[in-house]
Formats: C-alpha cells, structure tokens, sequence
DNA sequence: TTGTAAGCGTTATCAA
DNA sequence: TTGATAACGCTTACAA
C-alpha cells in the first residue's frame, strides 16, 4: 500500500536508519490504515529472541495466595515489561524437581530469553544450571552474592534489626524469632540479622524456630516458644501471616498483646494495619523490586551491562502489636 | 541422525499417525541423544498458533496482593495449561482504558490464542469487543449469562445464602452487608443473594453498603453501619480482607464478636482461620475453577465445543465470629 | 509409509 | 535510500 518492499516497512517501523523520513511517515500511515501490526511470532523466529520471560514459582497452589509477594512482585515486573512490549511467561510447579524440568524446556524450546530467580536455596543449583542451559536469569535475593549472574536485593536485614532495636528500645531482653524454612537464602538473612541485632544490644542469643510461612506453623511455633522454659516477651516474625497467627495464639492462652507480648511482622500486608492490635511490621516495596529486577533482566537480555543492584532497604512500621514488656523491672535485673 | 526427513520428525514427535512405529521410535531416541526439542518459536509461527493464552487484570499494582483469588486462580489455571505445553500471559494493567489496549494488542500481534475474562463487569463490553477482534475467550463469572462465549461459573449465592440462614438460625433479624464495588457482576449476585435469603426468611431487606474490597474500605462500611440508627447484630461480608477489618473495627467500640456482632466473610482466606476470632467464611475451590477455565479455553481454541461449566457451590464455613445475638429477645419482639 | 517442497511473516544481507 | 532474496525451524500438502 505504501509501495515500498518488507524490508523497507521492517525497517520503518523499528525506527532504524536508513529510510527517509517521507517514506517512513508513509509506510507508517499505510500500516494505521490497514490496522496492520507486526506479527509477534514471525518477529520471534526471525530474530531469535522470545520477546517473553520467565517466572517459574515452586509453591503449592493453594498457599500461593497466601504470600502477598509474588502479586506484588509479578505487578512490578509487568509495568516495567509492558513498557517494552515484552511479555511474562509465569509458571506454578509444585516442587524442585519440576521446577527443574520448567527452566529445561524453557530454555529448550526458546520460549523465553531469560528468567527470573526467586526463593533462592542455600547451595541453590539453579545458577549454575541456567549458566549451563545457557539461560539468563537475574537473581532475586536478600543481598549480593557470588553468582554467575547479577542479583537484585533488598536487604532485608535493617529492617529485622530495626524490628529488634525498637524492642529492645522498649525494654524487652528475651525477644525469640520465628523463621521461614531453612533452605531459604532470605530466613538466614533475616534469622542472622535478628541474632545481630541482639548481639549488637549486648544481649545473648535467644530461642528461634523455624516453621514454613503458613498461619498453623506461626501459630505452633509461637505456642512451642511460650510453652518454653524461658517464655520470650517479644516476638520477631518472619513474615506477618504467622506473626498473626502467632498473636491470636497468645491472645488465646489470655495473653495480652503488646502487654504480655510484643510481636512483629514481616511484609505489612493488606490486613495488618487493621488488626487488634495493628501489627508493627516491616514493609519493603516489593512492586519497586520486580520493577528493578524487570529492567536488570531485559538489559541482559539485550546484552547489556548489568551490575547488582541494591534496593532501599525496608522500613519499620509501628503499630501497637509491640509495646514495653509488663515486667520490665524483672527482665531487667535478671 | 535417524535418517528421515524434517516432515517425518514433525509427525513422530506430535504422535500422527502414518509414521512406522520402527521409525518413531528411532527418531524419539535421535532427538533424546541429541537433547533436541521443537522450537516453540516456529512451531508458532507455522501453526499460526501462539501456544499461549492470556490473562490482563486491571488492577492497582499494590492492591494484587491483597486478593487471595488470583493467585489461586492462576495456579489453577497453570496446572492445566502445564500439562499440555501451553503457557500463560499474564499482563497487569492499572485501568479499564489500559484493559482495553491490551486485549487489542494481544490480538493483534497473535500472542494468544485465547484470553480469560475475570472481574466482569455490568454491560461489560469486553465480550463484544473480543468477538469483535475474533480473539476466543473464556467468561469468568458466578452464573451462566447472555455472551458469546462460554461461562465458567461459581455460583457464589449459595455461600452467602448459608451465612444468612446460619445467621437467622442463630436469631438474627438485623443482617447488614458490605458489598464490594457496585459495577462487578459477581457484586451484584453476592448482594441479591443476600437480599434474596432475607426475603425467604420473611425477613425485611436490612441496609447495604458498597465497599471497595479494601482493608480501610470494610472498616468504614462497618462504623457507617454500626453509627446508624438501627445498627446490625450481624455483617455479611462480600470477603475475608473486608471482614476482619470490619471485625477489628467492631471490636475497637468496644462491642464483642460475636456476642454484640457476628461476621462473616467470603473466600476462606489463609489467616481466616486464625484471627480472634476466627471468621466463619465462605470456601470457594478458586484452583479448581482457575483448572476448569483452563480447560474450557483450550477446547474453544482448539475448535471443540464447549459448553457452559458451573461449579459445584460454595461451602460455608462455621467458625467462632459467628453466634446467636445477645439481644435475642428484643430483635424477635421487635 | 516416507520424502519433497511450499508456506508462515518477519529480520538481515546484499545489490541496485 | 531502496528492493530482492535468503534465512529462521517448524507444519503440512502432495508426490513418490
């Protein structure tokens, strides 16, 4: 319609060098006339590129929807993509092992150019099994680490500490942790930055169990540290979920909370400003992550540098689930 | 390596028939050896197929993560689409106009074959306008409804029935309800069930409020209802996140749940179950019906016939914030 | 039952 | 600055 060849509308209509301006408004015009657009699987053979990236999530599905992460996180990476026209491929296995399968056929069958590394493991293998497939990735972590490809952190760690120091602050002395699983590079971060905390206030380590992020694992882990010898009067949650569920377990024992006990979270979902108490939390912005880690992964996609990146570190917000310990002066001088 | 042609090699790996089994099997093992494995890319481009099918909600970034549906729905959705080789699209977009785009560029540019049509609204003109495009899609609805195209339905009336009628068993008279925003459908048939369950209980429609489904949005709609002149002795919420702030927001007056109020909520959220006290709810299986949509969406585009799916009903959940009014004798006097 | 060859709709490499 | 023409790696008639 415009009556130039393929090879001058390709050229045209991804603004490259090399054609005239007439021409161009030409074929441009020709191409909103014919509600013409470029069709995006004869782009994607021709140029070997997917135009598309992964997120594989290893999580059953029915406590997906419990993590308010991976919604946020998926809605960040999709402002940034659609920018670009780029797409999410997303995936929902249940397990390692088929996790394992997915990254294989996504990089056999050139589905997408590369992948988004989450929940990563201690001695997690999938780095390296990327960098062998061949795949890009862009690692998705609580701080920097040695790893074949770059990593997008938010430090998790200040915003613990800050959970703790405000605890002790308040004048708690046996302030337990209940954690995430153990495999999870993201529970020792936080688990370390509790103890470091404490260490820092000069105050010996104290209990912590681990549990696996679920409303009844916080609920039996709180139960487990209050049914202890040494009962904690603060709690530092790994995540709110079970810092809820751990605090309706003490009110149900006819504690009160923040008086009997304090008790933080971690994620300040939706509901924990509208609890009773309110929970004290942590918040980190975990839209702007997946944004972050959106724009790392297309400029190595693209082939382009791309250095670690380090977030603004989360932030602690105060409520009224924590408070001044009732036995303050025992604590004290015990 | 097997010593056949490329179109021998297509008919063996997609099971047709009119290839030798000696064959077949020689090719299988050639391809194992070599790790060799179609390229999604052309096969897409040769079948005119994208392989992948859509799903655009229009939602505020940070709000996603407050909803526990689609996490669960997508997983739902995955675990079909998984099994047989076809991926999903997921794009989030903040607006209705932003929507709109969206559905028009994915089809214009063949990145889907289908798409799946949530969060319906009232003359909702998403139906029409893929019938417009030809782009196939799947109605994400609770009831089979006048459209185009095929309705997967979860028929939420029955839950919120339930509640009413385990409220007015309990000796309820005054049953308010907070309703989500008033263009969805699904709105719109969790309030006439509500209605409709008053009514058959000989019961006088109580007052309604619509709510944006938020944390601070369920709160205000409670204090709204508790300052008026009749206030209820019981809320039915149209969901959980609703409910447990309008819970907190009863309990912070100083009335008690459920002596002075009882609650109830919709979607058995994860930490239904463990508030103070935990929320009688209503379960709907969002995974199987993410599953169920899947299906159906893949045998439209395939050609296949498919009709209107509905759901087994929800299921009422009893917990502790429900229970008979204190004022018992007054209500059935009055 | 198997091989041949023509698409699919782009991008990329050349000549013109 | 533009126009042919060959990839890209499959699927699918059609011929052998």
């Amino acid at each position: 319609m415009a009556g130039v060849s393929k090879g001058a509308v390709s050229f045209a209509l991804n603004d490259r060098p090399g054609v005239a301006e007439a021409t161009r408004t030409r074929i441009l015009a020709a191409a909103a006339e014919l509600r013409w657009t470029p069709s995006h699987r004869a782009r994607a053979l021709s140029s070997s590129r997917a135009l598309t990236v992964g997120l594989v999530v290893a999580r059953a599905p029915e406590t997906l929807g419990a993590d308010p992460f991976f919604p946020a996180f998926i809605a960040g990476i999709e402002t940034t993509l659609a920018a670009r026209g780029q797409a999410l491929l997303l995936q929902v296995v249940p397990d390692q092992a088929s996790e394992r399968r997915s990254y294989d056929a996504l990089a056999a069958n050139g589905r997408v150019d590369g992948v988004f590394l989450t929940d990563l493991r201690l001695d997690d293998p999938r780095p390296a099994m990327l960098e062998a497939l061949g795949l890009p990735a862009v690692v998705i972590a609580p701080s920097p680490l040695e790893c074949p490809w770059p990593v997008v952190a938010t430090d998790d760690r200040p915003g613990i500490a800050a959970a703790v120091h405000h605890l002790v602050a308040l004048g708690h002395r046996r302030i337990a942790h209940v954690a995430g699983p153990v495999e999870f590079v993201h529970t020792r971060s936080r688990h370390a930055a509790w103890a470091g905390a404490l260490a820092a206030s000069a105050l010996d380590e104290f209990s912590s169990v681990h549990a696996d992020f679920s409303a009844a694992g916080g609920a039996e882990a709180t139960v487990r540290l209050l049914d202890s010898a040494a009962p904690p009067t603060a709690i530092v949650y790994a995540n709110d979920l079970m810092a809820i569920a751990g605090m309706s377990a003490a009110q149900t024992r006819g504690l009160h909370v923040p008086d009997d006990l304090s008790v933080t979270g971690f994620d300040d979902s939706a509901i924990a400003g509208h609890l009773r108490p309110p929970l004290t939390t942590v918040r980190t912005d975990v839209v702007g992550w997946g944004r972050a880690a959106a724009e790392c992964l297309l400029r190595l996609v693209d082939g382009l540098a791309c250095p670690d990146v380090t977030l603004p570190p989360p932030e602690l917000v105060l409520r009224s689930s924590t408070g001044p310990p009732r036995t303050t002066r025992e604590t004290d001088s015990a």
